[in-house]
Order: C-alpha cells, then sequence, then structure tokens
DNA sequence: GAAATAGTGTCTGTTAGACAATATTTC
DNA sequence: GAAATATTGTCTAACAGACACTATTTC
C-alpha cells in the first residue's frame, strides 16, 4: 500500500462586489486554495465540507467533486471540489483567506492556478447547460439579479428580453408574491422550483 | 497521513458481435472491474494504463478520468477511469477476464454496477456532444460502420439520412480513397480528422 | 418630470427532425 | 434479376438571436 499524502481541495466561488470571486488561503507567503489531508474514518466529501465548514459561517452549499490530480508521481494527490456561496455567507474571523477576484493572481501557485482554471471552465459549463446559477443567489431573487450573475459567471453580456423568455420558459423558476423596491419599477421576486428538471436538453450532434 | 488503500479501476469499453460490452475480471466468486493499487512513484493515469496493459495487447487508447469514489469512509478510495477500445484488440491469455454485454450483470457487486452505470452515462453523453465515436473503430470506417456504433452505445435507431448529413457537415471525418466491398454496393471509407474540434457547440440555456 | 429600473413582442435565418426513392454491387 | 447495401434531397416546425419601446416607481 503506498503512503502518499492524499489532499481534498475546495475551490469555492462566490459573486460579490460585482465580481466572480474565489476564496484563497495565505497560510504562508503564497497563496493556496483552501483544503485539509483527508482524515480517519471521512468520506472525500465530508473533508471537503469540513475545510469549508472551516472557513465559512455556512454550511449547506452546491458542492460537486470536480477532478482528482495525481500526474505527478511526486506530488500528493488532490481531490478537488467546487462550491457555490451565497454573497451572505461570512469568513469566518482569524482566518488568513480572503475572496480575490477571478483573474489571474500572481501569487497563486501554477498548480492551483490550472485548478482554477479548470474549475471555472467546469462552472461556466455549468451554468450554461443547467440550472446551477441559483446556487449564488438568495432564496429569492429578481430577473435582473440572475441575468446578472449569468454576465458576471459567463463574462459577456445577454440580451434582457432573451434572458427573460428562455429562463421563464425554462420552468426553473416560478413568481412568488414579493416584490423587491428600489430606485426605479419594483421588480417581481422569484425563486428556483428545486422540482424542475436540472438539466437543459442540450443539441445532440446526431439525430 | 491516512494509510487508506487507493484503488485506481478502469471500465472498458468495446463494441463486438453488435454488443456494447465491458471487461470484467473474475479473480474470485464474484466479478469486478479491473484495476489495481496505486503503486510508488506512479500517476494516477499511468496506474490505469498499467491495468490496462495487463489485460490487453494494445496500449493506446482513450482514456478519460470519471470519478474518485470516497463516500464510504470504510471502503477504499478509488479513482476511475474509463477507457475505449478497438475490437482489434486481443485479451491477453491467462487472465481471468471476458468482454460482458453491458446489461444488468448479477454476478457484479452493488458498488461496480453504480461505477458501470455512470461509466455508461458518461459514454452515451460524450458520444452525443463530442467526437469520441471514432475510438471504438478501426481507423477506416464506413459511415453505416459509424452510425451503428452510434447506435449501440445510444440504444436507439438513428435516421441515416440526418445522421450521414450531420455527420459529413460537422468536419469530423474526410473521405479516403478507398472502399469497402461487400454484400451489395461497396461504401466509402472515412478517417477521423485529428484536426478537427472535438467539442459540438451546444444549444446554450441563455442567449 | 426626470431618472432609474422593470417589463414586454416580433421578425428572420437556421436547424432539427421526418420522410422515400435511386444507385451500385454480388450471387 | 433478385438481394443487399450505399447514397442522396426536401419540406416543415421549432428555436436562436437580433432588435426598441412602454410601464412603474423614487426623488
Amino acid at each position: 500500500m503506498v503512503d502518499r499524502p492524499l489532499l481534498v481541495n475546495v475551490v469555492l466561488f462566490r459573486l460579490a462586489d460585482d465580481t466572480l470571486q474565489v476564496l484563497l488561503e495565505s497560510p504562508g507567503p503564497r497563496l493556496e486554495l483552501p483544503g485539509s489531508e483527508l482524515a480517519e474514518g471521512e468520506s472525500l466529501e465530508q473533508a471537503a465540507e469540513r475545510a469549508i465548514a472551516a472557513l465559512l459561517d455556512r454550511r449547506k452549499t452546491y458542492l460537486e467533486q470536480l477532478f482528482t490530480y495525481g500526474a505527478d508521481a511526486g506530488a500528493p494527490l488532490r481531490v478537488v471540489y467546487f462550491a457555490l456561496i451565497p454573497a451572505e455567507a461570512h469568513l469566518l474571523p482569524g482566518r488568513p483567506a480572503r475572496w480575490a477576484a477571478v483573474a489571474p493572481e500572481p501569487l497563486l501557485g501554477a498548480e492551483y492556478a490550472e485548478i482554477l482554471a479548470y474549475a471555472l471552465r467546469r462552472l461556466r459549463y455549468k451554468l450554461e447547460y443547467t440550472a446551477v446559477g441559483f446556487q449564488l443567489l438568495p432564496a429569492e431573487f429578481t430577473l435582473s439579479d440572475l441575468q446578472h450573475t449569468y454576465e458576471l459567471v459567463l463574462g459577456e453580456r445577454l440580451d434582457k428580453r432573451n434572458f427573460r423568455r428562455r429562463m421563464l420558459d425554462s420552468g426553473f423558476i416560478e413568481e412568488t408574491a414579493h416584490l423587491q423596491t428600489g430606485q426605479g419599477r419594483p421588480a417581481r421576486l422569484y425563486r428556483y422550483r428545486p422540482d424542475a428538471v436540472a438539466e437543459v436538453k442540450a443539441r445532440r450532434l446526431f439525430p
């Protein structure tokens, strides 16, 4: 049996300050992705949740296994998860961690940068083809909020009319009785329908 | 550091005898998926390739990491890959392994059955949205062969005219100068274009 | 009433999907 | 010429994507 360290890392995304952000730790001079060694009698997912619970005051998140990195025979094995965190979650005090914009980060090691890039790719993919965007928003949200979420994650502008039409047609969301007031005309609040089919039927290559 | 066994399993698919088949081993009374423990100084992918090389006379295959199973804290960690094997590959002699139709297999343990079901789902998904089907065929193939491949994996009949049209329009394949003769009219042989973009642009949920 | 934001409908080009007849070979 | 297989084109309904104006609220 091989005695090789097994790490569980977590890429935590959130939307705040009009930016897609990722949680980075700086225990030393360099930035790292949060994580920990797999503990005795613990599942992989539990280890990921433990790493999140050590950083945030919120437990319930969208969590998905990303990949297991073990290409370099010398390096530790890394099982990487990614998670979506609503903006309301707070960092626990006393942790050398901060939310950083998803962007080239010179202090992030190359191995972590590769993982982060892949996680972002998967997040965008997920967002386009499934109904995962709600995990970044509060339970009730306006269609403008939702569109903004998509625009930030995908990094492109979306057409308002087409967005609303397709989002409503998809059946993923439903109206609530509530309105959100603000600067201009109040906006209808919607909520995610957990019973909706989460996968979009995408175009197949073959008939 | 936790001292937990780390296994690398491989789900090997091939098409033969008009069936989608998977390679199963029977070292004991039950059937299992091939695999081995991760060896010292070895990458995950190398371990998967080693497990394949121990069974088949062909090394070069399509190999993709599927998932890492570690939900049960008591069980070993399993990094699972899936691979596509052309029908020409031969089983090495003296191995307690056989190709079995992908179907409910009573002798296959529940954990393996779950893995196999997921691998099949991923294979179908891959086939629909990327150009991976060629990995199950010889270098040159007819459009009928290719359609047959898709029909077997997807488990449904496809319309010939639409299939050919879209496959040719996709640019994934190109004509060769060769024909395959047989019972009826000879068929044009095609080959995969490795330089083609492998991903299909699928329909997005949002504009 | 000015500023801000929410909300709504139509048109066009492309594509998915359904559908059947002809062409070329072997035996 | 019968049997087997390969090859080819059209039509329609649905959808993607482009596009601009009206409605409702606050200050």
